[in-house]
DNA sequence: CGGTAGGTTCGATGTACGTCGAACCCCTAC
DNA sequence: GTAGGGGTTCGACGTACATCGAACCTACCG
């Protein structure tokens, strides 16, 4: 196996001092039907998107879960963003993740607020 | 093993002759939100949904699929009608499936509108 | 009556996937 | 420099699930 770059997209801007965000994962086209529903489907990946929502549309990885590992966390992740639901995102040298709301609506119109809206009513 | 009932539900009624239709599964409640996402991820069922629509919501089993086994297919209908998104009726001596799409839509507002959609316009 | 068509159940099999721990990387702070 | 926190990758493991064939049931038709 030849050695991958660790990140396929993101560039670590080496300029120190100011906060800097900067675009990620770009290229990465949101998922087909089937693959959205897939990736939402799952509980724990649910409710990473619906923290999401409720940060605003962007958060912190280490606050989009409770109760399960990193590496786990990390996997649904990355599960989430090739679905094309979620970018990654370096904000003041730490990994964010943003809910490409927009794109999503424009793949599939109406999805992401009717799971939200679901998955926010049912848990009260 | 205890022997159960053929159908636990659905009553065929005995009386010979003129098409009857007949509710069935009626107790059946919508599932919550991942378990509608997980019976509409599968490509087979989505697909089983996207003819019922296109059957104007009523179908026989036997036309929802096609490439697959007829125990395949009954598994998927299933786990369709444990989601609570379709229901069995029997139409004139023949077993149906009818899409929910009432009791569905007012579980998760707008989620078969827009599964459905995003489908409909990824098949072309 | 016997046969066929449409559906379901059961049991077995293979694969996909969620989970974890360990190793590693990047960045920041001490 | 040396830790240490935040994230990712890589196996490995266990379970859930899609698939099938066989047996069975019901309704219908010859």
């Amino acid at each position: 196996m030849t050695v991958k770059p660790l990140f396929e997209v993101t560039r670590m801007t080496p300029e120190h001092g100011q906060p800097v965000a900067q675009e990620a994962d770009v290229a990465v086209p949101v998922a087909g039907i089937q693959q959205l529903l897939a990736a939402l489907q799952d509980p724990v990946r649910l409710e990473m998107v619906r923290r999401l929502v409720g940060a605003g549309g962007e958060a912190q990885c280490k606050n989009l879960y409770d109760g399960i590992g990193k590496s786990t966390a990390a996997h649904h992740f990355k599960i989430l963003r090739e679905a094309g639901i979620t970018e990654r995102l370096t904000v003041d040298g730490t990994i964010h993740q943003r809910l490409r709301s927009d794109d999503v609506a424009q793949a599939a119109p109406g999805l992401l607020d009717a799971v939200i809206g679901a998955a926010q009513r049912q848990a009260e």
